[in-house]
DNA sequence: CTTTTAGTGCAACTCGATTGCAAAGATTAT
DNA sequence: ATAATCTTTGCAATCGAGTTGCACTAAAAG
């Protein structure tokens, strides 16, 4: 497991006091997190502050932000060696019951065939449903 | 082709003229609506009217929803015998140029092997890039 | 040490989504 | 047919996530 500094250093972002925080927060929690999420952990750090630190960390592929649906964008860290691609991309899991993200590492996301002249760039895979705690 | 009356009537919503102005400019439209869409177009009618008609039409399962990603959800009318279960899906290309939606429904999306005791009942999938009309 | 650049905190604002409420329209009971 | 009830509609107001302007502070460069 990197260190915040580490990650930092590797894609290039300089650290600061709120990046070693966000980031640390990010880290120390399985599921996506939301602006909301890290805002209400970490009180006494300014909502535009994350907010922009998440773009920076976003831009710099330090993390990526899944729109699961809930209204809130969700920002979980990129595994290491991630570069954002689309070979990089994973399914994520919304809990409709829990309102928690998960990432699917582990499910390959398959050769998507486009149309004609279409290209890929991105790709944003939530499967909704219950969670293995919301589902009894 | 079914008539807006012959949908309505099958998926047993009540027939109301906002109702069928609003379907009929989501079946005479290839690509997913968003609310300002229809709300663009349809001048006389109003935002909240329309918006609730697409709450109705989505508990009812003549459309479904679709989040691009774009910040606004978009709408699209259902295959005829979809019922939205996991096995009607289909994937969403976003164009990132003309923020346009189509639904794809030739690309078949595969059978998700959830971790264990994970529900799925729902997924929203979106792969982003350029349109034939925009790659060029 | 001074100048310049980058990051932070606060407050205000944007905009899509949503709701309360009263009027209008449709349905059911009398 | 009329009254009572329920549903739909339009308007205005509100909510909340996201975003931005600006002044202040901290860090980096000269």
């Amino acid at each position: 497991m990197q260190t915040e500094e580490e990650i930092l250093k590797i894609k290039k972002v300089k650290n600061t006091a709120v990046r070693t925080v966000v980031l640390r927060h990010l880290l120390s929690h399985e599921k996506a997190q939301s602006l909301k999420d890290i805002e209400n952990a970490l009180a006494y750090t300014d909502r535009s502050s994350i907010f922009r630190t998440l773009k920076t960390f976003e831009e710099n592929k330090v993390i990526h932000s899944i729109e699961d649906g809930s209204g809130m964008t969700k920002y979980a860290v990129c595994a290491e060696g991630c570069n954002c691609d689309p070979i990089d991309l994973h399914y994520h899991f919304y809990c409709t019951n829990c309102d928690k993200t998960f990432c699917l590492f582990d499910i390959p996301i398959p050769n998507i065939q486009l149309p004609k002249n279409f290209k890929l760039q991105q790709a944003n895979m939530v499967v909704k449903g219950l969670c293995d705690n919301c589902n009894r």
